[in-house]
Order: structure tokens, then sequence, then C-alpha cells
DNA sequence: ATATAGAGTTACCTCATGGAAAGTAAGGGC
DNA sequence: GCCCTTACTTTCCATGAGGTAACTCTATAT
């Protein structure tokens, strides 16, 4: 019955290929990255390091290389002094952007629900540290 | 105008708020629990730490912590011994992890794709190291 | 001759993540 | 009196992620 022309993997055991996708998401930046040139389209290695406040260009390098690695995006050099690099969401880029932009949107309106839910379980945790009084 | 009732964050600053979320989603164990959570509802301890395979109890508590902590799942303890806890998602986390499953059906899908560009790149990338023919 | 710009690369260093293994608690069964 | 079970907790350790800073390359402008 596995030949159905679509395998069905277990997403529990190690070996898991899907893994692979899951630890590629598992990096900020990639976020970061994908939700700017989804949002802006194309852009050059400069514009996406002032966008991505904090970023090194090792860092960014690193992610961007990663993404095209993955199919995700697409780099073009220009071959000029100095250097023009451009970079660009691939279709199947595009496709997890849209996905992504779910992802976030969800995070960012839940926000607040999780920063109250931590604000409490904290205070739980404190009282539970607190010696009961009178002992 | 901002006094609309609902903050849009910059997503791109250091200081968004979103990256709390965006840090704590970046935990290859965490997407596993709560897909695991999702499917099968209620489970113990010892059921995740079988069908997880691969975890060591301290990663498994650690991530059931922080889930409980940001209000994702519920835990329930049965003072008995020996002891019996269970975890069980509460609604903000079954929002979330229906996300996942988008997430992850859409990773699944797409980890022929993602495993084939990545082959062209390496290939390519040796390519690039291997020296030019008869130079 | 020198400085400059853009897009990285490289070396170095530190802190954190996460695995392994052993320890803890508590009551019931043999 | 000792062991068993479950659900952790703790300690130790190695690897690695990620930050900083300096360096590279090359044509053009000064």
């Amino acid at each position: 019955m596995e030949s159905k022309g679509f395998i069905s993997y277990d997403m529990f055991r190690r070996t898991c290929p899907s893994h692979t996708v899951l630890e590629a998401l598992s990096n900020k930046w990639l976020y970061l990255v994908v939700m700017a040139l989804g949002r802006r389209g194309r852009m050059r290695f400069s514009e996406l390091q002032k966008l991505l406040e904090g970023v090194s260009p090792k860092m960014l390098t690193q992610t961007l290389r990663g993404l095209e690695r993955d199919g995700m995006l697409q780099r073009e050099v220009f071959p000029v002094v100095p250097p023009r690099v451009e970079y660009e969401l691939t279709p199947l880029g595009r496709e997890f952007a849209r996905l992504l932009v779910h992802m976030l949107d969800w995070s960012v309106a839940h926000v607040p629900d999780i920063l109250a839910a931590r604000a409490l379980y904290d205070v739980a945790a404190g009282d539970a540290v607190t010696p009961p009084a009178g002992s």
C-alpha cells in the first residue's frame, strides 16, 4: 500500500526528511529575510542589511545562501564595480512566504496573549518558590 | 494615527515583540510536541517520550514547560505514585497546531523539491571549486 | 598614489544549546 | 529491607551557533 505515489512520512521518527525543513526553519533571520523579500520583491544585499536591524554580514550571507540552496531564492550578480547583487524569491520561496505571513500574522495577533500567559506563569513559579508562610 | 486599537509592529526592528515568538519557534522539538498533542490529544510524559524518537527527558521537559508558560498547553498532575502527568493543548495551542499542520503539510509536500534544489546547488558548488581544465 | 563603494570572506572568541548519564522522590509490592 | 515505576532534575561536557572586527577584490574618481 505504500506505492500510492506519495509517501506519508512518519514525522516523529528521527530520520524523517521533513526534519531537514524543520531545522532550516529554526533560524530567526530566515523568517525575516523571507518576509523582507516577500514584501518588497527584489532587494540588494546592502538593502537587506539596512532593513534587518542587527544582522551581521556573516549571518546575512549564510541565511541567503541557505535559502538559495533550498531553491527559495535566486541570486543575481551584476558584473560591475562596485559589485551589485540582487536577491529575489523563487515561486517556491513565494509560496513559503505566504505561509510565513500567516504564521507571523498569527504571532503578532497573539503576542499579547502569550506575554500575559508568561507573566501569569512566572508569578505562579515565583509563588511556588516562596516558602509557605508560618512554617 | 497609532491609536488604532491595534499596533502594527515593525518586525524588522530588533525590539519587535513578535521576535519572542520567532525565537520560541526556533526549536525543532516544539513543533513535534505540538503536532503530537494536536493529533492525539491528551498524552502522558512517557507517551510523548516514546513517540518522539530521540528526545531526551531534559529536552522534553524544557519544551513542555516553555509551551505551558506560553499558554499553549496545560499540565495536569495526578497525585499518585508512581506519578502520572498529562499534557493537553489549550485553545491557543490548538490554533497554533492548526497553523503548524499547514506548515508541515507544505514542508512534506515540498521536501522533494527542496532536496532536489540542494543537490543541484551542491554539484554547482562542486564545479565552481573544480579548477578550470587546461589551466 | 590613494580612497571608495558593495558584497562579501576569514579568523577568532565566547556563550549557549543540547546530549549522556546519574540522581531524586514516594508509595506499594514482594 | 529492597526494588519498581514515573516523571522528572541535575551535572557535566562537547559541539556549534553566532557576534566582532579586520581583510579582500576591483574599477573608477580624485
